[in-house]
RNA sequence: CGGGGCGUAGCUCAGGUUGGUAGAGCGCUCGGUUUGGGACCGAGAGGUCGCAGGUUCAAAUCCUGUCGCCCCGACCA
């Protein structure tokens, strides 16, 4: 197959496009690959869907190697499937919904975890009907809250999606072993590096849940690896808690005051000014910071939770997040701290002379919480909850206690991995694909049972693994650029090869034509730049823009039977004969 | 939700303070010259200046409101 660049439906951009700022989103406009329709949505051009039907080949083959069937579900659904798992409730304000003509509600399908288990429940009640795997490749809607950098966060996405469908655990295991290998062999043919690290489980039902993260400074997830191979999101990363100290010999708390302490540092500041330590200075970590947060309900219930961490940590977000799902954690408002007279805003602190002050059996009745650290017999300087008035020695399990603990504290390089395998270090990485065992959360709620060998009923149990095409995409051509343009590797390339008529010489557009059906010959797709009227500066601007990584030119050498054949990827462009080119070609990496 | 920036031709942007017939470069069309690194000459097409209201003889420009877009932040008590 060849295609002749005058006639591709293509318009490259000579300057940069104002709102892109990350490479791929700047290169793909300007390369005419895709076109912005709204915030995070995008149209397609030839160039663009070659690219992503080349992905999107990989991992068809991929699937069915696994034993995964091909489906399509609609991406618009009616609201009751998500209503009886509650996630119409759950995603809030993240899904697109709409209203047919008589009111009724739809969804744009963020994922598709409901229709797919009514799926199977509406066809299949047996257990030899199982173990099953369906996947489809399909445009999702998300109403982000912020999309940015073009593909890598979008409300239209394009992602493959698999469920399975088991009767037994072990049989859960096997499907998502296969899908989890089959995402390997789609990472090593796409040329994408990737750690599989352990994820967030959330907070309903799911046993094991791992992510493909591609390290990248740009990614949005950061995550903790190990020299012993461990490898965690930092939502699903557990704090090792310290032994527990002996609280016999600690000494009673005293209040001190320590006024214009407004932050961790002046407060450490001031005690080590007015109440040095005989043995070391007093640190940040020596302090217990409780942190004020609002928990959203999905029915838009509000409540308060105080979380005790050491003063040298912050809270993380995205771990608190995880931990408090599906609630949304927000930071407390000035409204939440008036209908809480009970709390000294930048004083508070679990215990007061009168008794205990946080916790649901406290008179302020707000739930406390605490990090893993704080453990009992260990001593805390924190707030006394009076203003100006802090409290030394603060021991915990005998002054104050908590209704729980929240592992919701920064996770930091050097922290100790929970399986023993030594320091972690931090990095940055973008979720390209997510492995996930739902277990029986979704088939017990819509009712997916099926009838063993036994004749009983038993619920089904289920997985759900998904990658996220355009994503993908976006990665690759994140990886592979430079300041021309882009590069691709030869797996996903819209073309195999770019050939160009650099020249208006009519005998060297003849040997050029003829060079595009040699090299078709050989199975090649080629792109043919045949613009008559176009300078050879700008065919050449305009094929290290495109990206096609092995490019063909043919000009003033080719009535001496002399090409260059141009590797995109290294920039070395070799003069080759040209009754020598198909085999140079096929020699190429 | 908060902060900042920006809405003028397909793209990148001037013009606005000082109101007076809407501009440039690139891209596009036609003619001619040119042809191995984004050529040149000439002639053209193309814009409700985001939207609404107001001030004014007159608004891209001043005022009010509104919508949209981009980036950053989302907490450290």
């Amino acid at each position: 197959m060849s295609t002749r660049l005058s006639q591709l439906f293509v318009r490259t951009l000579r300057e940069d496009p104002v709102d892109a700022e990350v490479a791929s989103h700047r290169l793909l406009v300007r390369a005419g690959y895709i076109r912005r329709q709204a915030p995070g949505v995008f149209a397609w051009l030839p160039l663009g869907l070659r690219v992503r039907r080349r992905i999107e080949r990989i991992i068809h083959e991929e699937m069915a190697a696994a034993g995964a069937q091909e489906v399509l579900f609609p991406a618009l659904l009616p609201r009751e499937p998500y209503e009886a798992t509650g996630r119409w409730e759950e995603y809030g304000d993240g899904i697109f919904r709409l209203k047919d003509r008589k009111g009724a509600d739809y969804l744009l399908a963020p994922t598709h975890e409901e229709v797919f288990t009514l799926m199977v429940k509406d066809l299949y009640s047996s257990y030899k009907d199982l173990p099953l795997t369906i996947y489809q490749i399909q445009d999702k809607y998300r109403d982000e809250a912020r999309p940015r950098a073009g593909l890598l966060r979008g409300r239209e996405f394009s992602m493959k999606d698999a469920y399975s469908f088991d009767y037994t655990d072990e049989g859960l295991d096997a499907s998502y072993q296969a899908q989890r290998d089959a995402y390997e062999r789609i990472f090593q043919r796409l040329g994408l590096d990737y750690v599989i690290v352990k994820a967030d489980a959330g907070a309903m039902g799911g046993s094991r849940s791992e992510e493909f993260l591609h390290p990248t400074p740009i990614g949005e997830d950061t995550f903790v690896r190990t020299d012993g191979g461990y490898a965690a999101n930092v939502e699903a990363f557990h704090t090792v808690p310290p032994a527990a100290l002996s609280i016999d010999d600690a000494p009673e708390p005293t209040v001190f005051e320590s006024p214009d302490t407004p932050t961790i540092e002046t407060l450490v500041a001031l005690a080590n000014e007015r109440h040095p330590r005989e043995d070391r200075p007093w640190t940040a970590a020596d302090t217990l910071k409780n942190v004020v947060l609002a928990l959203v309900a999905p029915d838009g219930g509000r409540e308060l939770v105080i979380v005790g961490v050491p003063g040298d940590r912050d809270v993380d977000m995205k771990r608190a997040e995880a931990a408090f799902s599906p609630a949304e954690v927000e930071a407390a408002t000035e409204a939440d701290f008036a209908r809480n007279p009970g709390l000294v805003k930048g004083y508070i602190g679990p215990w007061s002379p009168e008794g205990p002050v946080l916790g649901e059996t406290s008179f302020t009745g707000i739930r406390y919480l605490l990090d893993p650290r704080v453990v009992e017999g260990t001593q805390w300087v924190t707030g006394a909850n009076e203003p100006e008035r802090h409290v030394f020695s603060l021991t915990a399990g005998r002054d104050f206690i908590s209704d729980g603990i929240a592992d919701i504290a920064e996770v930091r390089e050097g922290d100790e991995a929970p399986d023993g395998s030594g320091p972690v270090e931090l990095a940055r990485g973008m979720e390209l694909g997510h492995v996930f065992q739902l277990g029986r959360k979704y088939a017990e709620a819509l009712g997916l049972k099926v009838l063993d060998e036994n004749g009983k009923l038993v619920t089904v149990t289920m997985g759900s693994y998904g990658i996220g095409v355009t994503r993908i995409l976006a990665a690759i051509a994140e990886l592979g650029n430079d300041e021309r343009g882009l590069i691709w590797p030869r797996s996903v390339a819209p073309f195999d090869v770019h050939v160009i008529a650099a020249t208006k010489d009519e005998t060297v557009y003849g040997v050029a034509e003829d060079i595009v059906a040699q090299l078709e010959a050989t199975g090649a797709d080629v792109l043919f730049d045949d613009r008559l009227k176009v300078s050879p500066g700008v065919k050449f601007g305009d094929a290290e823009l495109l990206g096609v990584p092995i490019i063909v030119v043919v000009g003033k050498g080719a009535a001496d039977g002399t090409v260059e054949l141009w590797d995109r990827r290294t920039g070395v462009k070799t003069p080759t004969p040209i009754a020598e080119l198909t085999e140079a070609y096929r020699q190429l990496p």
